[in-house]
DNA sequence: TCTGGGGTCCTGCTACGA
DNA sequence: TCTGTCGTAGCAGGACCC
């Protein structure tokens, strides 16, 4: 509890489902869902009207449809959701400067040079959750506590419930002073602690800990004992409400990533080459697009049985170009066997560094000798061609051209917009 | 509760150079 | 020259979060 500035974090309502019934106003009081309706589709976000009915995020879609048959089913539009949490955070802008987005829909907040301006604490929440409602037409529940992690369990008090007789308002607001915190985070239930979900949950109770009272009495040592170092202090300090953590502005991105689940398995090299080279297409594109190149590339195989391996390689020079990071990713995927049949597929780029621009190794600089055909024209030839597409996206949209490997049958290359929550049915 | 997608972080293991 | 040790980087897998 280092920090004594008050903190809020601020989470949208059921967020994608509240945006959509903010443009199609019919959809009010009814049970709505965003997410894959397809058979290996799940719910991305759900209406507290859906709630009712059992519904969660995460949710299998047809678990989802045979609860509530009523249910309105919703494909989710990740470019307006994006608009409209860019306004949502310019609202929290106008208190401070000290904003850290955690995701689309939440955000911290540090307001400790704010108060004399435009109130204390609790005034700023309760302006901002105005602000939320008249500008966006989206309700928002608050916490303010003196750290991070006590601000978020705060925010989750505050949302609304729901019981069998349908949605009740939550407070909206929740504040935990620095006094109350051991009596506030005591009869919560363990797996509310930041890091502990179902895996480390079972390891807890066999030490018979169900609350955060309980795990605050457990020593330190026999937290790092079963669930080593970093895990275990962490969760130590966490239980008595110890959290360090400054509100850092502008995180910069750690890696950029795409996968698919198919709506088969796939069974053949070739058909799985075919989908990678799409994917690496819209990743490296997205590197560019932030002007970030990245020195390993990663792929992710699942097969049917959920089995799921991953394989890396580290690059000498980081790059954003599609053609040598499908190159890398292709020769990863040739040492695959998809005969037990691949149910997803994914590319991801770590170890990012800014700047587009990949220096040239030296057999790759024109009149080197070494290999120049191959390397020191074809390269900068790709590169050249990659900037075009770009260009052409940006100005007539993702749709407007895809990689020839990727094909007609995709809906489209941009990851934002391509089953982002499984295949469609 | 038969399990998506985009991420972050941690752990254990191995290889390698000093 | 061989062996052991240490630190570091890379890899693979897992857990977790929204």
């Amino acid at each position: 509890m280092r920090s004594a500035t008050p903190i809020l974090h601020v989470d949208m309502d059921a967020f994608f489902a509240s945006v959509e019934v903010v443009r199609n106003p019919d959809l009010r009081g009814r049970p709505v869902v965003v997410g894959g309706s397809g058979e290996r589709g799940v719910v991305a976000a759900a209406s507290y009207e859906a709630r009712v009915f059992g519904i969660r995020s995460a949710m299998p879609s047809l678990r989802a449809r045979s609860l509530c048959p009523d249910l309105v089913f919703l494909p989710g539009d990740h470019a307006h959701y994006r608009e409209v949490s860019r306004s949502v955070m310019a609202i929290f802008h106008r208190f401070t400067p000290l904003v850290e987005p955690l995701s689309l829909d939440e955000a911290f907040l540090d307001v400790g040079g704010a108060g004399r301006s435009v109130g204390d604490p609790g005034e700023i929440a309760s302006e901002i959750r105005c602000l939320v409602s008249v500008e966006e037409g989206l309700t928002c529940s608050v916490g303010v506590a003196p750290n991070k992690f006590l601000a978020k369990l705060a925010s989750e008090q505050a949302k609304p419930r729901v019981s069998a007789s349908g949605p009740h308002e939550g407070s909206g607001i929740c504040t935990v002073p620095p006094d109350a915190v051991e009596a506030f985070l005591a009869p919560l239930p363990a797996e509310a602690v930041w890091g502990v979900g179902p895996r480390t949950m079972e390891r807890l109770r066999r030490l018979g800990v169900t609350t955060v009272g309980d795990l605050a009495v457990v020593p330190e040592a026999t937290l790092v004992s079963l669930l080593g170092d970093a895990v275990g202090r962490q969760l130590w300090r966490l239980a008595r409400g110890i959290d360090d953590r400054s509100v850092e502005p502008g995180q910069s991105v750690k890696s950029i990533g795409h996968e698919e689940t198919f709506p088969v398995d796939l069974l053949d090299l070739g058909s799985l080459t075919h989908e990678l080279v799409g994917m690496v297409d819209s990743v490296a594109g997205r590197a560019r697009e932030a002007g970030v190149t990245a020195r390993t590339v990663n792929i992710k195989v699942r097969f049917g049985d959920f089995t799921t391996i991953t394989r890396a390689s580290t690059l000498a020079d980081a790059t954003d170009s599609s053609a040598e990071i499908a190159e890398v990713a292709g020769a990863m995927l040739d040492k695959i066997d998809p005969s037990p049949g691949v149910r997803l597929l994914g590319v991801s780029l770590s170890g990012l560094r800014e700047g587009s621009v990949r220096q040239l190794r030296l057999d790759e600089l024109p009149g080197s000798g070494w290999d120049a055909e191959e390397r020191g024209d074809r390269l900068p030839r790709w590169r050249e061609a990659e900037g075009v597409v770009d260009r052409i996206r940006r100005r007539f949209g993702h749709r407007a051209i895809g990689h020839e490997a990727a094909g007609s049958d995709r809906k489209s290359q941009d990851p934002a917009e391509s089953r982002p929550w499984g295949p469609d049915s």
